[in-house]
DNA sequence: CCATCTTTGTGCACGCGTTCACAAAGACAT
DNA sequence: ATGTCTTTGTGAACGCGTGCACAAAGATGG
């Protein structure tokens, strides 16, 4: 999982489980697959095979929303696409902003995945001037000097930050103080928010490391007794790791 | 969370909980930033501030590793480093391939975390034969043609893709065939790959429609006999989403 | 060498999430 | 109308993850 909720521990938003949440858009993503392929009702096995989860699984999550399925027949396509959308919010326009339009920046501005799902690319900030006016994804980049102004004037409440670590929290204030309320990360940085912000984060380097270490295992269970590896008394207290100091810049480009 | 696992449904590796290990990356970048400015030791109350999490919780997690702290101290920041980086892999070089080098797959290939935790750029990788030799961060791409000479003569274990949607799967089936065993996935789309392959999801898509979830809860608690939003009827199998069709194709470029 | 103080390591309890397994519900055929 | 067959919805059990709270360990000072 390349994410993980900050703050509000467990708090099981009216009803419906965390986890539960979390797979709705799976289930939409299959969902709106068949839907195009004009196919009227599915049932929670057929679903659960396209969604990649337990049927049993599928049908509790579902139930949490309330009993859209017919039993002997499975669900509605149309109805449950409708419903699932309802349920996320996803039948109302979200102005975004992205801050920081560097490759990852400008990769998110192009990415067709979200004006498909109620999500609008309000404006690209970029804290570079050369930026200024130069249009990504068809959308002109504007200075980190006008973020107040626009967060306000369109309503934006949700934010994603694509900038280098160093800026982040930073950046992280801004929008807060300028009224937004939930925030996708990509930084590398854990960012410090008030209560009643949300924010999810995306580390690409966090998924392959924990790749690297189920790599390792592998590795480790084919030579049983791994020769060489995990020296019995590594001498303490006396360790330089050789790793190359980075800090966590990322290569996006300055924001 | 942007990820999730794919197959192998709880296999505690090693005795480590799979959440540890989510968090050990965590842990790692911020005792890097410590060892940067020559901290000696730290304790599990600031370290875990550090990283956004409980401090029982990082004792616990760093009691999976073995008892690495000094009672009445802390822990010894260099001396950590080293554990978790071992116990991640990352003290041995990744090669890694990127399949998909549009937006998103340059800033992956430009990404600094990369290099900096032992994984290397081993090839880019492109289904468009006029991407062939044009360098992307320094690293000319090459053609889909070449993939399985590449990853058998670098030995490459991970794989990374970032393609639309359709073409994923194949990819997927070559990188698995030609003996790549983890994957990151940026694709919008379930992955099959067969027991003992690895698949780590990020979908960026998917943490938006998360928040927007929250975010709406939110809006809806503030107007708590919120009119005119969910009535209480509604007619039932007869909608249409008026949610344009996408079939969830990123913006990336064609691989 | 002893007392005090800090901080780790962990036993324990609790809650969430997952999965099994089955009763209830409805479609469909006769 | 009745029986059969399919598939949902869910009760219950289980396991993992989290957090509390404290005993054990060791450092430090006198």
């Amino acid at each position: 999982m390349a994410t993980g909720r900050t703050h509000r521990p467990a708090t099981r938003s009216r009803g419906i489980p965390e986890a539960t949440v979390a797979r709705l858009p799976l289930y939409l993503r299959a969902l709106t697959a068949l839907s195009e392929r004009s196919v009227p009702t599915v049932s929670s096995e057929e679903l659960a095979a396209a969604a990649g989860v337990n049927s049993a699984k599928l049908r509790k999550d579902f139930s949490y929303l309330g009993s859209y399925g017919t039993r002997g027949v499975g669900y509605d396509v149309e109805y449950l696409v409708y419903q699932i959308s309802r349920e996320l919010g996803l039948t109302q326009d979200w102005p975004v902003v992205i801050v920081g339009i560097g490759n990852l920046g400008a990769a998110l501005a192009n990415y067709g995945g979200f004006a498909s799902r109620g999500f609008r690319v309000a404006a690209l900030i970029d804290a570079d001037p050369g930026m200024a006016g130069k249009p990504v994804a068809g959308i002109p980049v504007q200075h980190t000097d006008e973020l107040e102004k626009i967060i306000q004037d369109d309503g934006v409440s949700i934010g994603v930050i694509a900038t280098p670590a160093g800026a982040a929290q930073q950046v992280c204030d801004r929008l807060v103080a300028a009224g937004v309320t939930s925030i996708l990360n990509f930084a590398p940085t854990v960012l410090n928010v008030p209560e009643g912000v949300d924010v999810r984060k995306v580390d690409l380097s966090i998924e392959l490391q924990i790749l690297a270490f189920h790599e390792q295992r592998k590795a480790g269970e084919e030579a049983a007794a791994d020769p060489g590896v995990a020296p019995p008394a590594v001498a303490r207290k006396q360790h330089s790791t050789d790793q190359g100091p980075d800090g966590d810049v990322p290569a996006v480009m300055p924001a």
